[in-house]
DNA sequence: TTATGTGCAAATACTTTGCCTTTAC
DNA sequence: GTAAAGGCAAAGTATTTGCACATAA
């Protein structure tokens, strides 16, 4: 049977799969927003009815510490899962429509870092969140990566 | 009778004065950390042992509407506050201590808006922390505003 | 087989709210 | 005097946990 990344990913990582595990996993590397943990458990609930809110908590904890998912929160008091991409980024959220957009800037990584330095420390991490509302105009709705 | 800066700018905005409102104004301006809503009840009881709880949550929320303070969210599910500075500044978290170091970059500030700007939003509001471990060797205590 | 995971419901942590009393202006 | 604020306890919301049963390896 074939893999997909992700499940492949948990068995590097000594991760029991289970059938639950499976279907979390699926529900994430198919998304492609932000969920919540209620959202996962709807979507997940919809693959397998019996799946309960607990576990997908306790699922969603555990490969958030392996680093196969990323946690987010964007202020509304709720966590928000999304796959943890090779692709390092940040997020640029609509304050009126709630809508995402991710962006990556090398010029931005490079001086958090030298930031940090400055101030005695080796950056280990980060969160850098915009909040923004549409200039008039064109808009575009293709992400953004500044390689 | 002498109004403090924060009670000043209460007024201004029309707000209420009440000896709770004073209480907890002046805890905040007297802070030199970031307060969770439950420390400032600690130290607001102290002055007042009769003040209560949900009033500490409706005054802070209340503030935080107003712009006197600011609520920040560093990761451990709590809110924690500070005066609104008319120095804007981000926050670099020890990982090890808890310690916070505030920091201010123009190059960050203005990197960051015309980020937003490529990605046809006007910037309204951001979040950054960094997370750090200290380097090896001489420690500063300061506080580093990079004007 | 047996350590580990799951489901369920109860518990916890943080925050908000309803309602009646108190207070600022 | 009256609209607004406070105190208290109950309710809400997001998340975690204890325990008996189920299951992956």
């Amino acid at each position: 049977m074939k893999l997909s990344p992700l499940e492949k990913l948990c068995r590097e990582k000594g991760l029991r799969m289970t059938e639950q595990r499976r279907i979390i996993v699926r529900v994430l590397s198919e998304a492609q927003d932000h969920p919540d943990v209620d959202e996962v458990y709807q979507r997940a609930s919809k693959i397998d009815s019996k799946i309960s809110l607990a576990t997908v908590y306790r699922t969603l904890r555990l490969f958030e510490e392996a680093h196969i998912l990323e946690r987010h929160e964007f202020g509304d008091g709720r966590s928000r899962y999304e796959e943890a991409s090779c692709q390092h980024h940040h997020h640029l959220i609509h304050i009126q429509t709630g809508q995402i957009i991710e962006f990556n800037d090398d010029r931005v990584e490079n001086l958090l870092k030298e930031i940090a330095e400055n101030l005695d420390c080796q950056l280990v991490g980060h969160r850098l969140d915009l909040y923004g509302v549409p200039l008039k105009g064109i808009k575009r709705k293709v992400e953004y990566y500044d390689a």
